[in-house]
DNA sequence: GATGAATGAGGTTTCATTCAT
DNA sequence: AATGAATGAAACCTCATTCAT
C-alpha cells in the first residue's frame, strides 16, 4: 500500500499537535492560529512542535497528506468491493459523506489549504485518479453514459463536498431519505437508460 | 431593484483597491497579502486604501458583498426571462459557470472567504434563496421530482463550482459538449420522467 | 500692556478651532487628538487649521499663550487693586481658584503641557513673576513672614490647583467655608502674628 | 503586607524595560516614547516587552501601580511610627519631599497619567487614604483646626508637589531651612493654638 | 480663504523561529 | 526530548502635513 503512514506509528505529542492544528485551523483560518496556539491547545511546548515538525509550512503539509489519505483509503476500499457499479456508487457516496460531515473539519481545511500559499498543486487532485478509473471502467461496461470520467468524478465529489458543507452549516440537516435522492438523481443522470 | 451598489459608481481608487485585493488574495492568499501589497499594486500609498476602508477586514468584506452581488444578479436575470423550467436551468448554469470560468478568482475568493475569520456566516446561502425558490416552483409544476429543494441546489452550485476549478485547474478544459452533458446528466435526474 | 493677544481680534474660525483643541486635549490628551478630530469638533476642514497655524506644535503652543495671558491677567488685575495685603491674598486665592474651577480644561492643559515635547521650559514660571513681587512686598513691609518668597508662591499656588482638582475629581465639592479655611490657614501660617 | 509586589521579585529584564519606560517617558512624553526606544535604551528586543506586558497600556498602568506602592508605603511608614502629630507631619512632608527630589522622574510620571487617556481614575486618590485619616485623628485629639481633612490633603501634597518641582526645574533649590519653613507656615496654619 | 483626498513615515503589536537550559 | 524566554522582521493602522481644486 502506499499511504503516507497511519496514525497508529506516530507518537503521542505528535497526535496531539496534528489533532490541534487542524481544529484551530479550521476555526480561525491558518493566520489566526499562531504555532504558540497550537502549543497551548495541545498541550506542548513551542519548541516541541519543532521537534517533530521543520517549520508550519511542514507541519500543515504533513497534515495534509495524511488526511488525504485518509480519503483516498477510502475510496479505494469501497471501489475493491467488486460489486455493481451501481452499487459501488452509492457506497462511495454514502461512505464519502458520512466521512466528511463526520469530519468536517478535515472538509474545511481541505477548502482552506487548497487555495493557499501553503499548496503547491492547486487542484484537488488527490483522489480525482481513483474515481476516474472506477468510472472509466463504468463506461467501458456500457453502464455509464459516455462522457468524459472528469464530468462524473466532479457530479460526484462536487455534490458530497456541498451537501456536507450544507449538513453541517444549513439551516436544515439532511436525512436518510435526501441523501437517497441525490445518489438516485445522479446515478439517474449517469446510468445508461436500459431496457 | 436592490442590488448594494454598482462599480459605476465608485471612485476609481477605490475601483483600482477592489481589484488589487481580488487579484492578490486569489493569488495569495489572505494573509499572504498585505495592505502594502495592495497600496503598491492599486498605485495608491497605505493609507490611501484606509480612506476608502475602515480596515482590512471591511474592505474584504465589501469585496465579498459586491462579488455576491454580481452573482446573486446573473441568477435573478436568468430566472426572470420566464421560459421553460428545463430552459431556465441549462441557463443557470451556462451562465453561471461562464461567469465563475471568466471570473475564477471571484470563486477563489468566496472559497476562502467563506471558511475564514473574515466571514460571519459560515454557509455561503448568499444565493441559495433564488435558486431554492426556482426549483420549488418546478417541483410545484411537477416538472422536477419531489424532493427537497436544497437537494437539487447543491448539486447545480456543487457541479458548477467544481466544473471551474476542474476547466481552470485541471489538466483538460470542459468545453461546450461537457458542459452540455453534465446540464443533461443533471437536468435527467431531477426531471420527472414524463411520457 | 503685555499680554500677548485678546480673544477678540480673533476670527471666528480660529477661535472654534481653539476651543475644539484644548477640550479635546484635556479629554483625550495630546496624542488622542489628532488634527482631523480639532478639525471635525471645530466644523472646518483640516487644511484650514493649516491656514491658521503653521503647525500642531503651533497650534498648541498659542494656545498655551493665550492661556496663561488669562491667568497672568487675572493676577496682576487683582494685585493692582491696592489694597491690603492680607485682603489682596484673598482676592488672589479666590479669583484664580474661581478661574481653575470654571476653566478646569486650562488647568489640565497647563499640567499635561508642561511635562511634553511641546515645551521647551519645564517649570511654569509664566505666572511666577507677578507673585512673586507681591509676597516680596509683603515681606518687605513686616506683614508676612521673612522667608523666600517662592516658598509662598509655591503654597499659594500648590493649594490653588491641588483645591480646583479636588473639587472638579473628588467625590466632594469644595463649599465657600472650605474655601475660606485654606485661605485663613495659609495666611496664619504666612502673617507675622503682630499684637 | 499588602504592598502590590517589591521589585525583588521581578526579572531582571522587567526591571530594565520599567526603568527604561519611567525615564523616556519622563523626558519624552508618552507619545514620545516609542516601544522601540523603550526596548533599545532597556538592552532587549521588542518583543521582550510584550512577552511581560500585554500591551503599552499595561506597561504603563503597572508601572504606575508600582511606584504609587512607593509612596503609599513611605506615608504609611512615617504615620506608622506613633510619635505627636507635629512630628508626624513634619516627617510625612519630609519624607516625601525627600523622595519626590530623588525621584522626579516618579513625580512628573505621575502628573502625566493623571491626565492622560492611561488613566481611568481621574483624582490621585491613591494616597489620600492614609493621609485622610492621619488628619482626621488630629483634628479628633484637638490638635488640629477643625476643618474638612480633604483641606489638609490638599495642602500638605500640593506644596510637597509644587516644592519638589520648584526644586527640580526652578533657578534656586530650596535648602534645608526653606522646607522647614513651608513646614513650619502649614502647621502654624493648621494645628490648633493652644496656650 | 477653504476644502478634504492623498501621502508615507512611523507607531503598536504579532508570531515563526531559535537556543540555552 | 522538552521547555519557553527571547528575537526582530513584518503586519496593520494612524495621523501630521500637503496640494490641487
Amino acid at each position: 500500500m502506499n499511504v503516507q503512514f497511519k496514525m497508529e506509528n506516530i507518537s503521542d505529542k505528535k497526535k496531539a499537535i496534528f489533532e490541534s492544528t487542524i481544529n484551530l485551523i479550521t476555526e480561525n483560518g491558518f493566520h489566526g492560529t499562531p504555532m504558540s496556539m497550537v502549543a497551548k491547545n495541545a498541550g506542548v511546548a513551542v519548541g516541541t512542535i519543532y521537534h517533530y515538525f521543520e517549520s508550519k509550512n511542514q507541519l500543515i503539509g504533513e497534515l495534509h497528506a495524511y488526511n488525504r489519505g485518509r480519503v483516498v483509503e477510502i475510496i479505494k476500499e469501497t471501489i475493491g468491493e467488486n460489486i455493481s457499479h451501481k452499487k459501488t456508487f452509492q457506497n462511495i457516496w454514502t461512505n464519502l459523506y458520512q466521512f466528511y460531515i463526520e469530519n468536517t473539519n478535515v472538509l474545511i481545511f481541505f477548502e482552506q489549504f487548497i487555495n493557499s500559499p501553503y499548496n503547491i498543486n492547486k487542484f484537488p487532485t488527490h483522489f480525482q485518479g481513483e474515481l476516474f478509473d472506477f468510472f472509466k471502467g463504468g463506461i467501458g461496461k456500457g453502464e455509464i453514459k459516455d462522457v468524459k470520467p472528469e464530468i462524473l468524478v466532479v457530479l460526484t465529489l462536487g455534490s458530497i463536498t456541498t451537501s456536507a458543507k450544507l449538513h453541517k452549516f444549513g439551516s436544515i440537516p439532511l436525512n436518510f431519505t435526501d441523501q437517497h435522492n441525490i445518489i438516485q438523481i445522479l446515478w439517474d443522470g449517469m446510468a445508461v437508460n436500459k431496457e
